[in-house]
DNA sequence: TTAAATTTGTTAAAAAATTATCAGTAAAAA
DNA sequence: TTTTTACTGATAATTTTTTAACAAATTTAA
């Protein structure tokens, strides 16, 4: 059903936000909108708005705007939010546990049904309702319980060899929060990164262009 | 003395990304590289990764190459990670507690001198060798001690007000976790946002759309 | 009922980003 | 030393993305 090709990653990119303006919207009990108030409540131009919605279909009316309540079931529908991907976390470390416990999978389009670590204190304790298992169990686990995607929320030193091993079962896609660069190693596998040491890279950089304050900087230049 | 204008957002954001392949390279004792080795290492072209340096500065030789410990150096420089901002982290929950602990702050040119939160539970915990205090002392904490950024890791119903907080205090860099959008809000201010859930739901779109199942959801499209 | 005001979807124009090309320079080989 | 090879930095071409413009359609107001 679903499949829309030649969609640009800068309009994917743009379509949880609009997911969520619309959601708040719907709070608020909105009915209708134009391109033009989305516009001033997003930051996004008017044009912008209505080519991107566009690429999936017309889902406005002229001289009235878009119903927000259809509107945001459309986008939910988009991307794909009516599915339940089932997901396992491998590494139940700080981060791990934290988007174990953090996110409303369910929301989102996933179920998540096993959490996996290596450390024997971690296996046995309980996050989110569900029992940490040992890693060595992966491969068992992984053959009884269809599973779609991995969350991947292990040190670097450990990534090549678990990341091999889930790929070794079946598993394409990923959400990687750790530093090892999936798409790299395996060319056939969907992944979506979060890179928080990049994330606040970026900020320093954003802070220090901003800044432009006259620094001792040269120090550092001088290690090479 | 740093201050690059008119460098665009895109390469910006493939910053970090070189940064993180040289210091990969230094690791493993490589001391040049071209632009050709590079773009096959890390899945950019070649004439985009020349491209991207030359707006700083033109760190090659013609014939040789990148000396990889001197651009790992600039790099660094560029994104201004010689510095030491202090940042102080508002929320201590899963995710916050997640951040505190994962982070190698002073690498990316930060120092967390501070972590609030409301909730009695938390507050006196000790996370990193820092003690959690009661965000009732944010005014006198920061009147005290210098502040340059505010990592924002709270729940949505209590960012606006806890923002405005923030902002009455000065501060004007965010690294803002929560589901608020700062910069809608505040127009003076620098915001690097992670926003875990619109990662998510990327995700679900990219394996709805390599999936292309025939699907029973039509059932969701009648909701409206 | 009619006219004015809105607002979309679409097409066209502009701007931005990526990729290709190549002269010039340095390193390596002969 | 001379020639060949390798590689950058810069410019040009291409592609992608964003913004603008406007006809067609709908609502609202008169």
């Amino acid at each position: 059903m679903h499949k829309y090709e030649n969609i640009s990653q800068p309009v994917i990119k743009r379509l949880p936000r609009y997911y969520r303006f619309l959601g708040e919207l719907l709070d608020k009990g909105v009915t209708r909108i134009s391109s033009r108030e989305l516009s001033d409540k997003m930051g996004f131009t008017a044009s912008q708005i209505r080519q991107d919605l566009n690429c999936f279909g017309g889902f406005g009316q002229q001289g009235y705007g878009y119903a927000v309540q259809s509107l945001y079931n459309e986008i939910g529908h988009i991307l794909g939010l009516d599915h339940c991907y089932k997901a396992i976390l491998i590494g139940a470390g700080n981060l791990g546990k934290a988007v174990a416990v953090h996110m409303s999978f369910e929301k989102r389009g996933f179920k998540l049904i096993g959490i996996f670590d290596n450390d024997p204190a971690k296996v046995g304790t309980v996050i989110r309702n569900i029992t940490v298992t040992d890693l060595d169990k992966l491969e068992e686990f992984c053959k009884e319980n269809k599973t779609d995607v991995a969350i991947f929320t292990v040190p670097k030193a450990a990534a090549p060899s678990i990341a091999d091993r889930l790929y070794q079962l079946g598993i394409r896609n990923y959400w990687n929060f750790s530093h090892y660069d999936l798409s790299i190693n395996y060319d056939d596998i969907i992944v979506e990164n979060v890179h928080l040491n990049d994330s606040l890279m970026i900020l320093c950089y954003k802070i220090s262009d901003a800044c432009d304050e006259p620094e001792d900087a040269q120090e550092f230049r001088k290690a090479d």
